[in-house]
DNA sequence: GGGATGATCCCA
DNA sequence: GGGATCATCCCG
């Protein structure tokens, strides 16, 4: 499926992290590398909500080297480690107000065969079906830290028509030390999506 | 310097 | 269900 890429507007971002996350659902994601260009829809997001959100990486307010670019403008990129993954978040709400949406799965659309090479050996269901696939499908790297979703290499672009799509809530994923914030219905995802991860 | 800790993935 | 595996953080 071929798709006009037109990037979302500074403004855009600027919102909660609770609004931002579901308002991202249905949008494209893009990477441009040496290799090519790969994209997918964003169907599947988690909102941290910062200084009172318990399972986000700024609570409290804690601001370290890897959540510094949380504090900073709308729209920026914030990826970090996870083992040996990488995830990829949109930072959201205004300077100094430490709010992210993480990216947790695409549906490919660009590059398939770029994202084929990178996922060698699995079934396409598994090539982006969650946060650490679909940054290895993609070609998302800590080196896209600090970069801004307005610019290439790694933007976000108009996507599906709004009301094509049926969005549902419940709570996020792999956050079970978190104490009440466990539960937050802060997951936000495409319903009936055969990319959502499990 | 070192130990503990994960917003995960993959295989058994 | 559990091991892999490693950047990051914080303590000493």
């Amino acid at each position: 499926m071929w798709m006009e890429r037109i990037p979302l507007n500074q403004s855009f971002y600027e919102k909660s992290a609770l609004e931002l996350a579901p308002a991202l659902l249905g949008k494209l994601l893009v990477k441009e590398t040496a290799d090519g260009m790969a994209s997918g829809i964003i169907v599947e997001t988690e909102a941290y909500m910062g200084a009172e959100d318990r399972a986000a990486h700024s609570f409290g307010n804690r601001r370290t080297r890897r959540t510094e670019i949380m504090f900073g403008k709308a729209g920026s990129v914030y990826t970090y480690q996870m083992h040996t993954h990488t995830l990829v978040n949109v930072v959201a709400a205004e300077i100094d107000t430490p709010q992210a949406v993480l990216i947790r799965a695409v549906e490919p659309v660009d590059g398939l065969h770029l994202m084929e090479q990178r996922r060698k050996g699995r079934k396409q269901l598994e090539w982006t079906s969650g946060p650490g696939k679909l940054t290895k499908a993609l070609g998302i790297a800590m080196s896209d830290y600090g970069t801004h979703f307005t610019r290439r290499p790694l933007q976000i672009c108009e996507g599906w028509p709004e009301g094509a799509f049926e969005v549902v809530s419940g709570p996020r994923i792999g956050i079970d030390n978190t104490g009440e914030a466990r539960d937050y219905p802060y997951r936000f995802w495409v319903k009936d999506n055969a990319y959502i991860s499990k």
